[in-house]
DNA sequence: GTCTATATCCCGATAGAC
DNA sequence: GTCTATCGGGATATAGAC
């Protein structure tokens, strides 16, 4: 009955693969905190022990989509920044794109930045995150050009712009649904073009030689 | 043995206001959802059945913790407001205070702005919340000045801000202690200073007639 | 208002059979 | 690789005595 390459009962099925997308849907039904080992493998239809055989605990199989988090994340940054020229436009643009990231991808999201899951023994995720990283500080360093410090500071500042939209993107404040998604995406970016706007505006008042 | 006033046992005792600080103290120590009714009540020497005589449930408690919250930030807020008299200054010290009261008061940060609490049957919170959410809009009404559709826009995008650095604070982004705080705290203001210029700046370009 | 005792449920993780 | 069975733990909440 069981059927090699996809049956019922994941006999010989993949069911390492079928365990990180129940825990995506358990994430988004109840947060990072309602997905459980024992649900996953109720929901899938095995005994409880079988997801040891392919994570060595909760925290493992977690790390896993947070991996699968990023790569998920950096393909559609990558996308979005492609679509624009202008350093400014592209720091907006990974905006826009980190709020849409949180709206459409809430599971992944909430492991990835407010799921708090612990890394030692995880190097991957690491690894996985630096091309996120990467990237945002060479945009970034664009932008602000000259000044090393300075680049790090709009770095902060744009993150927590980003950051902070996409959590109250997802605590409701937006409203829900896609236009609510799309709204919090584009203040995002908008508050990122004044945020770079107005440091600039700063900067050139308290240093004027410059 | 069980004096009355203060006792070992809470016999006769403020068990409701020893839950609360218990509460806290335990969020403390492993957030919102590391709290639990057996565990305060272990910690407060009381039979797990004693809270459920002062609330009725584990939210029920929550939302007291809540309003407890709100009471603290918006006394430190209006002491930070009233070093300020120019609007921008001002809600430059509201982003400074929510930053630090994010990294003073972590346990009600994070009960009151990312707790998830369940409001339902819980009006007391939302009425505690209401003089936070007037004081806000007062003060970005005066930054703003004429137009009341960009008041909301900039009440929204600082307080993305202010989140979005309270965020990254307790995610570990500025390090830990007193000194990662204030440092949250100033990059808030500043970047809400620069968000204020900035937007300022693209409305005029977008509208040079005003 | 507090206690004892208990019912009920869910969780992570392991041992040993197949 | 998966199953059955189980251990050990912790949670919420209620009933009834004092």
């Amino acid at each position: 009955m069981p059927t090699p390459g996809k049956g019922d009962r994941y006999h010989h099925g993949d069911l390492r693969a079928a365990l990180i997308e129940a825990a995506i849907e358990l994430i988004r039904e109840g947060g990072v905190s309602g997905f459980s080992m024992s649900e996953a493998s109720r929901r899938l239809g095995v005994a409880v022990s079988a997801p040891y055989a392919h994570f060595a605990d909760r925290n493992d199989l977690l790390a896993a989509v947070a991996v699968r988090a990023c790569e998920v994340f950096y393909r559609e940054m990558l996308q979005e920044i492609g679509k624009a020229r202008d350093p400014a436009d592209r720091l907006a643009a990974i905006a826009r794109c980190y709020v849409r990231f949180a709206g459409f991808n809430r599971p992944l999201f909430e492991v990835l930045f407010t799921g708090r899951i612990d890394k030692r023994g995880h190097p991957e995720v690491e690894e996985a995150e630096r091309p996120l990283d990467d990237t945002l500080l060479e945009i970034v360093r664009a932008v602000s050009g000259e000044d090393p410090l300075s680049s790090d500071d709009l770095a902060t500042a744009a993150e927590a712009a980003a950051h902070g939209h996409a959590m109250m993107l997802l605590d409701g404040d937006f409203g829900d649904g896609d236009a609510a998604i799309e709204e919090a995406a584009q203040r995002a970016s908008a508050a990122t073009l004044a945020l770079i706007e107005g440091r600039r505006l700063l900067s050139r008042r308290s240093a004027p030689k410059t």
